[in-house]
DNA sequence: ATCCCGAGGG
DNA sequence: CCCTCTGGAT
Protein backbone atom coordinates (compact mmCIF):
# COMPACT_ATOMS: atom_id res chain seq x y z
CA UNK A 1 0.00 0.00 0.00
CA UNK A 2 1.36 3.23 -0.77
CA UNK A 3 2.11 5.84 2.00
CA UNK A 4 -0.17 8.33 0.12
CA UNK A 5 -3.20 5.55 0.19
CA UNK A 6 -2.43 4.68 4.24
CA UNK A 7 -2.52 8.47 5.41
CA UNK A 8 -5.98 8.71 2.91
CA UNK A 9 -7.29 5.50 4.71
CA UNK A 10 -6.46 6.69 8.06
CA UNK A 11 -8.15 10.27 7.98
CA UNK A 12 -11.17 8.48 6.06
CA UNK A 13 -11.72 6.26 9.36
CA UNK A 14 -11.03 8.63 11.93
CA UNK A 15 -12.96 11.83 10.22
CA UNK A 16 -16.09 8.91 10.06
CA UNK A 17 -15.53 7.68 13.38
CA UNK A 18 -14.00 9.80 15.57
CA UNK A 19 -14.78 13.53 14.35
CA UNK A 20 -14.87 15.05 18.00
CA UNK A 21 -11.51 13.52 19.17
CA UNK A 22 -9.92 16.14 21.62
CA UNK A 23 -7.71 15.71 25.07
CA UNK A 24 -8.94 13.70 27.90
CA UNK A 25 -7.15 16.35 30.63
CA UNK A 26 -9.63 18.48 32.22
CA UNK A 27 -9.22 22.10 32.38
CA UNK A 28 -11.23 25.31 31.74
CA UNK A 29 -8.45 27.73 30.46
CA UNK A 30 -5.02 27.65 29.09
CA UNK A 31 -3.75 28.38 31.78
CA UNK A 32 -4.90 25.52 33.46
CA UNK A 33 -4.30 23.22 30.33
CA UNK A 34 -0.60 24.66 29.87
CA UNK A 35 -0.50 23.50 33.61
CA UNK A 36 -1.81 19.90 32.58
CA UNK A 37 0.09 19.07 29.91
CA UNK A 38 3.41 19.95 32.06
CA UNK A 39 2.63 17.32 34.66
CA UNK A 40 1.26 14.85 32.07
CA UNK A 41 4.89 14.16 31.27
CA UNK A 42 5.04 10.33 31.60
CA UNK A 43 2.33 9.93 33.80
CA UNK A 44 -1.03 9.38 32.35
CA UNK A 45 -3.44 11.67 31.93
CA UNK A 46 -6.17 9.58 34.36
CA UNK A 47 -3.27 10.68 37.06
CA UNK A 48 -3.17 14.50 36.42
CA UNK A 49 -7.41 14.70 36.50
CA UNK A 50 -7.11 13.40 40.10
CA UNK A 51 -4.77 15.67 40.97
CA UNK A 52 -5.11 19.12 39.13
CA UNK A 53 -8.52 19.94 41.07
CA UNK A 54 -6.89 20.62 44.37
CA UNK A 55 -4.18 22.26 42.10
CA UNK A 56 -6.57 24.71 40.04
CA UNK A 57 -8.21 25.78 43.15
CA UNK A 58 -4.68 26.91 44.96
CA UNK A 59 -3.56 28.13 42.31
CA UNK A 60 -6.01 29.61 39.75
CA UNK A 61 -3.89 31.77 38.08
CA UNK A 62 -0.21 32.66 37.39
CA UNK A 63 0.02 34.99 40.20
CA UNK A 64 -0.74 32.71 43.26
CA UNK A 65 1.71 29.83 41.55
CA UNK A 66 4.32 32.76 40.59
CA UNK A 67 4.21 33.40 44.48
CA UNK A 68 4.63 30.16 45.56
CA UNK A 69 7.36 27.37 45.93
CA UNK A 70 8.31 24.59 44.95
CA UNK A 71 7.34 22.92 48.39
CA UNK A 72 4.28 23.72 48.41
CA UNK A 73 3.59 22.40 44.80
CA UNK A 74 4.90 19.17 45.70
CA UNK A 75 2.52 18.55 48.20
CA UNK A 76 -0.24 18.64 45.70
CA UNK A 77 1.77 16.40 42.78
CA UNK A 78 3.30 14.48 45.13
CA UNK A 79 1.44 11.38 43.00
CA UNK A 80 2.84 12.03 39.68
CA UNK A 81 5.84 11.05 37.61
CA UNK A 82 9.02 13.39 38.45
CA UNK A 83 7.22 15.21 41.46
CA UNK A 84 10.31 17.49 42.36
CA UNK A 85 10.90 18.38 38.76
CA UNK A 86 7.46 19.38 37.81
CA UNK A 87 6.95 21.07 41.19
CA UNK A 88 9.89 23.54 40.38
CA UNK A 89 9.11 23.93 36.52
CA UNK A 90 5.37 24.82 37.58
CA UNK A 91 6.62 27.65 39.75
CA UNK A 92 8.99 28.92 37.25
CA UNK A 93 6.66 28.87 34.62
CA UNK A 94 4.23 30.90 36.14
CA UNK A 95 7.35 33.36 36.95
CA UNK A 96 8.10 33.52 33.93
CA UNK A 97 4.75 34.00 32.44
CA UNK A 98 4.24 36.57 34.04
CA UNK A 99 7.65 38.78 33.63
CA UNK A 100 7.76 37.93 30.19
CA UNK A 101 4.41 37.28 28.53
CA UNK A 102 2.04 39.53 30.41
CA UNK A 103 0.56 36.52 32.34
CA UNK A 104 -0.87 35.27 29.11
CA UNK A 105 0.26 31.83 27.79
CA UNK A 106 1.83 33.03 24.38
CA UNK A 107 0.66 31.67 20.97
CA UNK A 108 3.75 30.32 19.40
CA UNK A 109 5.97 27.38 19.44
CA UNK A 110 9.40 29.49 19.93
CA UNK A 111 7.76 31.81 22.67
CA UNK A 112 6.48 28.67 24.61
CA UNK A 113 9.58 26.52 25.01
CA UNK A 114 11.19 29.45 26.51
CA UNK A 115 8.90 28.62 29.63
CA UNK A 116 10.37 26.30 32.23
CA UNK A 117 9.28 22.80 31.67
CA UNK A 118 7.76 23.17 28.33
CA UNK A 119 9.20 21.16 25.97
CA UNK A 120 8.19 20.86 21.89
CA UNK A 121 5.81 18.71 22.24
CA UNK A 122 4.06 20.26 25.43
CA UNK A 123 4.19 23.69 22.97
CA UNK A 124 2.44 21.70 20.19
CA UNK A 125 -0.59 20.86 22.21
CA UNK A 126 -1.04 24.22 23.65
CA UNK A 127 -0.45 26.01 20.13
CA UNK A 128 -2.71 23.55 18.64
CA UNK A 129 -5.19 22.94 21.47
CA UNK A 130 -5.58 26.16 22.67
CA UNK A 131 -4.54 28.67 19.42
CA UNK A 132 -6.11 25.97 16.98
CA UNK A 133 -3.02 26.18 15.13
CA UNK A 134 -1.62 23.19 12.54
CA UNK A 135 1.07 21.98 15.47
CA UNK A 136 1.57 17.84 15.89
CA UNK A 137 2.50 16.85 19.19
CA UNK A 138 4.84 13.54 18.78
CA UNK A 139 4.44 12.47 22.35
CA UNK A 140 4.88 8.44 23.11
CA UNK A 141 1.82 7.25 21.25
CA UNK A 142 1.91 9.60 18.45
CA UNK A 143 5.72 7.96 17.62
CA UNK A 144 4.54 4.91 18.43
CA UNK A 145 1.31 4.41 16.47
CA UNK A 146 2.30 6.50 13.68
CA UNK A 147 4.96 4.06 12.97
CA UNK A 148 3.44 1.04 13.36
CA UNK A 149 0.39 2.01 11.06
CA UNK A 150 3.38 3.47 8.25
CA UNK A 151 2.41 6.88 8.60
CA UNK A 152 5.86 7.19 8.75
CA UNK A 153 9.29 5.42 7.92
CA UNK A 154 12.67 4.88 9.17
CA UNK A 155 11.61 8.16 12.08
CA UNK A 156 13.78 7.40 14.59
CA UNK A 157 13.06 10.94 16.55
CA UNK A 158 9.91 13.03 17.77
CA UNK A 159 10.91 15.65 15.21
CA UNK A 160 10.92 13.40 12.20
CA UNK A 161 8.13 12.14 12.93
CA UNK A 162 6.48 15.23 13.28
CA UNK A 163 8.02 16.88 10.19
CA UNK A 164 6.56 14.13 8.09
CA UNK A 165 2.89 13.89 9.50
CA UNK A 166 2.72 17.92 9.07
CA UNK A 167 4.01 17.09 5.53
CA UNK A 168 1.65 14.52 4.56
CA UNK A 169 -1.48 15.47 6.63
CA UNK A 170 -3.96 17.69 4.97
CA UNK A 171 -3.31 21.13 6.81
CA UNK A 172 -7.23 20.91 8.28
CA UNK A 173 -6.55 17.48 9.77
CA UNK A 174 -3.31 17.90 11.69
CA UNK A 175 -4.90 19.20 14.98
CA UNK A 176 -7.06 16.33 15.54
CA UNK A 177 -5.16 13.74 13.90
CA UNK A 178 -2.80 14.25 17.04
CA UNK A 179 -5.66 13.10 19.60
CA UNK A 180 -6.61 10.02 16.83
CA UNK A 181 -3.01 8.55 17.41
CA UNK A 182 -3.11 9.29 21.01
CA UNK A 183 -6.51 7.53 21.60
CA UNK A 184 -5.92 4.80 19.46
CA UNK A 185 -2.58 4.37 21.37
CA UNK A 186 -4.14 4.54 24.74
CA UNK A 187 -6.91 2.09 23.78
CA UNK A 188 -6.00 -0.46 21.25
CA UNK A 189 -2.48 0.56 19.73
CA UNK A 190 -0.70 -0.71 23.39
CA UNK A 191 3.03 -0.43 23.49
CA UNK A 192 3.52 -3.69 24.58
CA UNK A 193 0.84 -5.72 23.58
CA UNK A 194 -1.54 -3.80 20.68
CA UNK A 195 -4.83 -5.11 20.88
CA UNK A 196 -4.90 -5.97 16.83
CA UNK A 197 -7.71 -8.47 18.00
CA UNK A 198 -9.88 -5.68 18.01
CA UNK A 199 -8.61 -2.93 16.27
CA UNK A 200 -10.87 -1.76 13.57
CA UNK A 201 -8.25 -0.17 11.43
CA UNK A 202 -5.82 -3.11 10.26
CA UNK A 203 -6.98 -3.34 7.05
CA UNK A 204 -4.81 -0.39 6.39
CA UNK A 205 -1.72 -0.62 9.17
CA UNK A 206 1.41 -1.77 8.00
CA UNK A 207 2.45 -3.90 11.50
CA UNK A 208 -0.20 -5.97 11.25
CA UNK A 209 -0.10 -6.64 7.26
CA UNK A 210 3.86 -7.59 8.28
CA UNK A 211 2.96 -9.54 10.99
CA UNK A 212 -0.66 -11.19 11.15
CA UNK A 213 -1.60 -10.80 7.19
CA UNK A 214 0.34 -13.32 5.85
CA UNK A 215 -2.58 -15.44 4.14
CA UNK A 216 -3.56 -18.37 6.71
CA UNK A 217 -2.82 -22.11 4.86
CA UNK A 218 -6.00 -23.91 5.76
CA UNK A 219 -5.04 -27.39 7.16
CA UNK A 220 -5.99 -30.51 5.25
C1' DA B 1 10.24 -5.36 33.93
C1' DT B 2 7.91 -1.92 31.22
C1' DC B 3 5.08 1.85 30.28
C1' DC B 4 2.49 6.41 30.96
C1' DC B 5 0.30 12.75 26.11
C1' DG B 6 8.83 14.49 28.33
C1' DA B 7 12.08 17.94 29.74
C1' DG B 8 16.58 19.49 31.15
C1' DG B 9 21.23 18.93 31.37
C1' DG B 10 25.76 16.87 30.22
C1' DC C 1 23.97 10.97 21.55
C1' DC C 2 23.49 9.92 26.65
C1' DC C 3 21.58 10.38 31.53
C1' DT C 4 18.42 11.68 35.43
C1' DC C 5 14.05 12.77 37.34
C1' DT C 6 11.18 8.82 39.80
C1' DG C 7 4.93 7.62 41.14
C1' DG C 8 1.67 4.37 39.95
C1' DA C 9 -0.43 0.71 37.00
C1' DT C 10 0.07 -3.62 34.51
Amino acid sequence: MLKKDRYKAFVDYFSTHNPDAETELHYSNPFELLVAVILSAQCTDKRINQVTPALFTRFPEPESLAASTPEEVFTYIRSVSYPNNKAKHLVGMAQKLLAEFDGVVPEQVEDLVKLPGVGRKTANVISSVVYDKPAMAVDTHVFRVSNRLGLTSRATTPLAVEKQLVKHLPEETIKIAHHWLILHGRYICLARRPKCEICPITYFCQYFGKNFGKPVIEKA
